[in-house]
RNA sequence: GGUCGGGUGGCCGAGUGGUUAGGCAGAGGUCUGCAAAACCUUGUACGGCGGUUCGAAUCCGUUCCCGACCUCCA
């Protein structure tokens, strides 16, 4: 059996068979948010998607080290030459706070959604602003190399030069240099600091207002965007490592640059392997605050949108997203919100019959042994391919029949073997928690639920009583009556069960 | 305007040169005191037009539409 992993590797275009540099271990990066606003839920997609690819990194056995950074400086709103402004520099002259106070409460909103949406915790989660040192070290080795130069205090990456000399340039993203430069031409005309338009400033002189400022060989500023993460990359990965990622929209021109700084300072390509999740649109298009197609996590979690009908889970939500692939667009709406929730139910009130099934006695391998088994083996397989969740999902959903025929008895329990109903409690309990990284939102209490549990069996059995007598007017109060609290009964041949939701 | 990626059944979403994705919704049935849940069965599909092929939704060309990034304009 084929156990190889294949990862869509955006620099070749193509699936390849992973191997990392050193076996077992694992170094990814993973571009974070730069927090100068609320974490968007396009972001949380990009980083639910790197949480399932770190998930199953580890349960293929690798030590992984998950870098994701936090952005907190040189991130403009426009060009560095032109009139732009830091995105955090700029909040903070607004809002008049201290440019730290901004990061720091946007950092705990990403963190807090990120806990929300059951994301673990990245291995190093490094700063920009952190790792000031680092960047001027790089900006002087890119200097020193021959693709920077200074203008005026700031200094820029000579991108011309580098994509005459190197290969490298435009690899990832399909561009083309010359391109760039017939399509801009004009603009050399304007009085302008760089030598080319494509070129991109690695270190920016702080003009008066700017509230983000250090001492640097060239002028008082601050680095430019892009650099921070060829600097953290390397700094706790080193100059090479396995997995870089992040949203789609980086490619260009961040990842891009990111690699030409990478080249032009060490001279070698930074990432074997560069993984993109694609976008999330609502209604078939971008999501886009001007005309109002748009939503924020939380109004998911409330309901609190036109453009929903009811409040969604996190988990639910989660589910949602596991259900395209991550290279996919995903297309959010409530009609498929609402499908996601019931599926995601579903797949969890399996989970947990199946956990509750004990063998059958005398059981011996039979087809429906054989049929399970190799369901589960096909799900492995799919997430091997490119961790293909959707595929992955299709195979669980195709044994939940099977475990609800078993419970039901409509299928014999004595052709499953103790061995494969052992490896599929696990395999289930493993893609549920482990891989895809959902929690259970129907219990109550969860761990805490001793009296409620106590409840409901007095609950079911006064029913069951009324039942017995045809005292259909208690039975159907008391059925409804639950309902209402969102508590579902669910009669079954061996008796009632209860969930919540 | 440039580069790249898409257009799949009522909705979401996989995938493949000839054979079932899966979920949700719909229809019929089993079970039930009636329901719900569960189980069984089930329909409609691959944007338009050409071409390659014994055969294409899957390959090629073209056109329309959508998205991302870049650029232009505002």
């Amino acid at each position: 059996m084929n156990n190889k992993l294949y990862i869509h590797n955006s620099l070749s275009r193509q699936k390849e068979e992973f191997k990392p540099l050193e076996d077992g271990y694992v170094g990814m990066y993973v571009c974070g948010p730069t927090v100068y606003s609320d974490v968007h839920l396009g972001n949380c997609r990009t980083f639910v998607s790197f949480d399932i690819i770190y998930r199953y990194l580890m349960f293929l056995g690798n030590k992984v080290r998950y870098v994701r950074n936090i952005t907190d400086v040189g991130h403009l709103e426009g060009d560095a030459d032109s009139d732009a402004e830091d995105k955090i520099s700029k909040k903070a002259r607004l809002e008049r706070l201290e440019p730290m106070e901004v990061v720091q409460h946007y950092s705990n909103g990403f963190h807090d959604m990120m806990r929300i949406f059951n994301t673990l915790p990245p291995s190093i989660e490094p700063r920009a602003t952190g790792h000031i040192i680092e960047q001027i070290e790089m900006v002087q080795s890119i200097i020193d190399n021959g693709y920077g130069y200074e203008k005026n205090g700031s200094v820029y990456f000579n991108t011309a030069k580098f994509a005459q000399e190197n290969d490298e340039y435009g690899k990832l993203s399909g561009r083309v240099i010359d391109d760039l430069l017939a399509e801009s031409r004009d603009n050399l005309k304007n009085q302008s600091e760089k030598e080319h338009p494509a070129d991109f400033a690695i270190w920016i002189k702080a003009d008066p207002r700017h509230l983000m400022r250090w001492n640097s060989p060239w002028s008082v500023g601050f680095p430019g965007w892009h650099l921070e993460c060829s600097a953290m990359s390397t700094k706790y990965l080193g100059q090479k490592f396995d997995i870089h990622g992040g949203g789609n929209d980086l490619k260009f021109p961040h990842h891009e640059n990111e690699i030409a700084q990478n080249v032009g300072a060490c001279g070698c390509s930074p990432a074997q392997y560069w993984l993109h999740a694609n976008m999330l649109l609502m209604n078939g298009r971008k999501m886009s605050k001007s005309d109002g197609n748009t939503i924020t996590p939380n109004q998911l979690f409330t309901g609190d949108s036109p453009h929903i009908s009811k409040a969604y889970s996190p988990m639910a939500i989660r589910f949602f997203m596991l259900q395209a692939h991550y290279r996919s667009t995903l297309d959010l709406t409530d009609d498929a919100l609402l499908g996601a929730e019931k599926a995601y139910r579903r797949l969890m009130e399996a989970n947990k019959v199946l956990q509750g099934l004990a063998a059958a006695k005398g059981a011996q391998a039979g087809e429906l042994d054989q049929e399970i088994d190799q369901l589960i083996d096909q799900a492995f397989a799919e997430m091997r391919d490119d961790f293909n969740t959707p595929k992955t999902l299709a195979r669980l959903f195709e044994l939940v029949p099977k475990i609800n025929g078993i419970k039901a008895g409509h299928l014999d329990a004595k052709e499953l073997s103790a061995e494969t109903l052992e490896k599929l409690k696990k395999a289930f309990s493993d893609f549920i928690y482990v891989i895809f990284g959902l929690k259970d939102e129907m219990d109550a209490g969860d761990g805490d639920n001793s009296a409620m549990d106590g409840l409901m069996q007095l609950i079911i059995e006064m029913r069951a009583d009324a039942r017995a007598n045809k005292d259909w007017g208690t039975s159907d109060k008391i059925r409804d009556v639950l309902k209402e609290l969102d508590i579902q009964l669910k009669d079954g041949k061996d008796g009632t069960s209860w969930t919540i939701g």
